[in-house]
DNA sequence: TATGAATGAGTTTTCATTCAT
DNA sequence: AATGAATGAAAACTCATTCAT
């Protein structure tokens, strides 16, 4: 095959994109290093040339992935001019988009294999993102916003709840039945936060 | 080795058993054929002649898992001397004792493959399980002890929660973290119910 | 193919016995599992059906090789119609014989890889056949035969010779430059071991 | 990386010491040209700039490996000070000290890859230094010190068990052990050439 | 002179499945 | 009903070498 050079970082990203998207479409498991050489139109070497595994890309992956999102949520976090249910919002719906959880329709996301479980993608959630979450919740209560005895749990819960909306989502689309789901959903968190009626109550 | 006869349901049983710990041991993607006969101490074709093929083995635990806990759940359901919330709680609590979603302590849940995202388990406890909770749920709501407006999302996210909670028991074991564990999703299901306060308040 | 089943213990020795030859050929570095699955006409699989990995099959035929030489050992030692110089004699010949240690002629000894050098070989030679020699070796120092101060490296000198002439002959063929080299060997020997002359003199 | 630039001679020169240090811990065959590469810090095509292959290298640190000992041989054998047997002991007790046959203590020798059956290496000390030795040998003979039949053959066991002591004392270190390996090839080496005992007494 | 990204054939290994007995 | 030897395609990875800059 003709010669292709191109900047490291550049093939390095592209690399991951492509397994990227692999792994969603199929799950870590049944990607092999070949599917990915073979759709990034590189030889076998190159993709031990940057990836010394077929783990160290999923690490490097969920990495990148992670890294974004918790800029994100920091600067949500210390943004003085977003109000605190908000900002949970907004935290919270950044899980729904990112493009390493994206799933094709159609396809019942209960069988299929989950790349949220894997490699710890889930301990750095746990470490990373639900103390932030659980800082802007507590953030709530003090302004007399919410009420929880279980701050911790309460947090995870949202995370889950979240995660599951966007299960949902893509197995429904965005129709009304979507709509229905995330009405569903703020009516869950207010209930949660013993928050009052109407406390989430913007574009999802 | 020895011909070792055996009753074919016997048989059969028992290489579902052996497949059932070794899945919910390593996964279902890490765990081979080979490993099943090797606990099983039977042949290759032993199992192959029981099972036509590793996806059937695993339909069939998983039939046979969901048939037992659908039988347990309306008798439930249906049994008259126990009262709406106590109800729910049994249900729910069932899920977490089911030897198939066992995991050993100490390792994280998110990392570790898990056979309830697999193989049709997923949409059977969706098609099957969260519409007698749902039917619960709406008894309760009848009966001016919970309060909804979703009460199929209300469903799902009770299931997810004792889902989450048995993970967590598995990583904080029984001990005073577990018991707080307990007591939180207790605190949440009320709140996600609008139920008062001391509605659930049976041993877990 | 056609499925050609065996004997597991013929099909073992089978793919022992073409691993063998191939290492002996092309030495173990340059021999790939898939050299010898060619020549023995299996499977990938019947391979590792019979050998977990390539370590395993050569581990397996020095193992079959030295516990048979060990034997002939052993029953020299012990035979008491053999003198001493005789025995010495037929163990150190018997080294010689060995079809694992069997090398095209033609080509320089020293720059093809030896098997003798691999994976445990030396040792059990160095712990196992090494301590008979040197029991012959003290018997005759006993019987007024040999004279040495210094059995254990004369024991290991011997074999160091005899391994030399081995590769030698390879090289010479059986011819007069081959003759000679037996001449100067048991030369040799005798004067390690201070023996008089023509104490070694059967036919090689 | 930036650039460095060196004069020719001393890059390659370098090239030769980092390989010949690796071949020598991890013997030839798995010694990879990245290896080497990553070690002299210089680049892949720095490396195939300087040498056509690994093969290249190899023979280039052999040849001058051998010339270096040729050129010290050459000059002991011809240098009229010093006595004949102490001409044989200063030629062998080069072959010990010479780095490229330098390995680690501790592991045994038989299991290592060794350099010195490799490319070449064997065939030119058999074409080139036994001659000399054995040169010395005659002369001993000559002078009435040694006595031998086969000069060549005694002169190609002197190798070998100088090899052989320098792989020894790998193993046993410089204490009491090694000292009586090398008492113990003293003695050895007396007998083969029928020398009068003491005639190899010096610092080995 | 020197760089380092890229190649691709090859190696070692796994494993779901088949089939003759 | 049960056995277990055999299969072969594919997975994961290695590495000597090339080449555009």
């Amino acid at each position: 095959m003709a010669r292709i050079t191109k900047a490291p970082d550049e093939r390095r990203n592209e690399l991951m994109d492509v397994a990227e998207q692999l792994f969603v479409e199929k799950g870590y498991d049944h990607t092999s290093p070949s599917d990915i050489i073979r759709r990034a139109n590189v030889a076998q070497g190159t993709f031990y040339y940057y990836f010394g595994s077929k783990d160290e890309i999923i690490k490097a992956i969920i990495d990148r992935y992670i890294k974004k999102y918790e800029q994100y949520v920091e600067q949500v976090a210390e943004d003085e001019s977003i109000d605190t249910p908000r900002k949970l919002e907004l935290i919270l719906e950044a899980l729904i988009d990112f493009p390493m959880l994206r799933k094709k329709f159609g396809k019942l996301a209960y069988d299929q294999p989950n790349i949220s479980n894997h490699r710890g993608y889930g301990e750095r959630m746990g470490t990373k993102v639900i103390p932030i979450i659980k800082h802007i919740v507590l953030q709530g209560v003090e302004d007399g916003l919410f009420k929880t005895e279980y701050p911790d749990e309460a947090s995870e819960m949202l995370v889950m709840l979240i995660k599951h909306v966007r299960d949902e989502l893509k197995q429904t689309g965005n129709g009304d039945a979507g709509l229905r789901k995330v009405e569903a959903a703020r009516a869950i968190m207010e209930n949660l936060l013993c928050a009052p009626r109407g406390t989430f109550r913007s574009q999802p």
